[in-house]
DNA sequence: CGTGACGTTGAAGAAGGTCAACCAATGTGG
DNA sequence: CCACATTGGTTGACCTTCTTCAACGTCACG
């Protein structure tokens, strides 16, 4: 029995630890007092693997839980009638894919693993538990889903208004922001696994244009993109092709700067 | 002192109206009780007219008040360093344009009117108190802000993944419908005011474009757009070139499809 | 009756898409 | 351990869509 009972254990602890990176993206913008806190961490939660290409939550689907990325990537996607596709979100490890599911559990879009991921899910019924006995809990949670409503108006501005090249550009920088790279200024490397069909599906071109953009980044000495991993070779300058300023994403706001107002501490 | 008394309760009259309004917006998709729709009603606000082309709130500008559409239309502008513009959504009537500043103050896109617009200045303030005696507006607000990220995202497909002509005509639909123009099948009109510019800015395309693309729906028999009035002409036509699914606008949800999930009633 | 904002049109060019072929890496079954 | 299939990446030739630039038209308003 022993063994098992070791499994288990290490199970709920690495729970544990998934839900701590959760709630640490909560506390980087919203105050929560030691107990709201505890009540996060002690959510029920489950470990899933999904393959890559693989739909876990299809459109319109009414889901009852909501999907932790603990590692790899997931991506929102929507299409048109010709079967094109669009990648409208991406959420990396950390981030609760979709928590808007709490208040709206009927799907608008469908969510897709990009290349093979684990997640972690947290039914509804304890998050509404939680927030109906620390309305705290709601706000940082209302709060939250607000940082990717602000992802997705800079990613309108970014295949609306912005030619291949910066697209993808800023696309790269928003990720490596995200997964909290070091974006030092020189060379830096992340691990990636998207394909070209992917970067194509969320830049809204061809994965033909994709691969012709790539080279030419790669050729400016700015990033090369391989299939496992990105190498950053010059981040300022990536940074400036794709005019990308890391305000909207809301990372680095300062204690002082964090919020707590629909219920007093 | 009559005359005065009069227009103060003509004007406490007319923000309830406009309240009203914002309330069956809510209720279409929450469920509130009588003294928590009391509780919105009687939210303080003052009117205020704001000219065409003006920002009335700016880029990282911390606002103190929400803004609730009355008349007119207002867009979400974000734009590039080359000083190309793109509208990242529209607010009608009926609309709170920042309803998310609530929860994140500091703008992370500005909100220009269209048109010459009147809003209803609702402040954060009272906004709060209400959420503090009553968690399920807190929700029914959360849950309205969900929608607008669900038509963030269809922006998103829309400017990446269709052509021009689809991409105006998605546009128009969407504003119809969300303006609950009679939208039979033959042909109705409803006001517009919007010039072929911001058109342009809301498509992600020029106005040049903009321009030949209005001929050519207009050539197929679809739509008229004119300066101040939009008149279709086919709305079934419309639907199938702009590929449009008033899905994701979550207008027609049925009573008891209605949710109150954070606190009982 | 001018002036400015908006709409309209044409000609030329650039960005990106389409189609098609081929390559490289990985995995799989015999 | 090899033959083969599958998936993803690379490249070229050609074509379409949309942009750019520039001019001119038209309507409303002071």
């Amino acid at each position: 029995m022993l063994p098992l009972a070791v499994g288990v254990m290490n199970m709920r602890h690495a729970d544990r630890l998934d839900l701590e990176r959760f709630l640490d993206r909560l506390l980087s913008r919203s105050i929560l007092t030691d107990a709201e806190q505890e009540a996060i961490l002690d959510l029920p939660a489950h470990l899933a693997e999904i393959k890559a290409n693989r739909d876990f939550v299809g459109l319109r689907e009414t889901v009852d839980h909501a999907s932790l990325v603990v590692d790899g990537m997931i991506g929102r996607f929507d299409q048109n009638r010709n079967g094109l596709r669009q990648i409208t979100a991406i959420h990396l490890p950390g981030d609760m894919a979709n928590l808007h599911s709490v208040v709206q559990p009927q799907a608008t879009s469908a969510l897709q693993a990009l290349s093979i991921t684990t997640i972690l899910r947290v039914p509804h019924a304890a998050i509404r538990t939680a927030t109906a006995e620390f309305p705290a809990i709601a706000e940082a949670l209302w709060r939250d889903c607000m940082v990717d409503a602000a992802v997705l108006s800079q990613w309108i501005i970014n295949v609306g208004r912005r030619d291949a090249q910066s697209r993808i550009a800023h696309l790269l920088c928003e990720i490596a922001t995200r997964l909290r790279a070091p974006t030092v200024s020189g060379s830096f490397t992340f691990r990636f696994g998207v394909t070209q069909f992917q970067v194509a599906d969320a830049a809204g071109l061809t994965s033909v244009h994709v691969n012709r953009v790539l080279r030419g980044l790669r050729e400016q000495g700015l990033v090369d993109v391989r299939k496992t991993e990105v190498r950053v070779l010059d981040w300022a300058g990536l940074v400036a092709v794709g005019e990308f300023n890391k305000n909207y994403l809301q990372t680095e706001i300062l204690p002082e700067e964090r919020l707590r107002i629909l219920s007093p501490a």
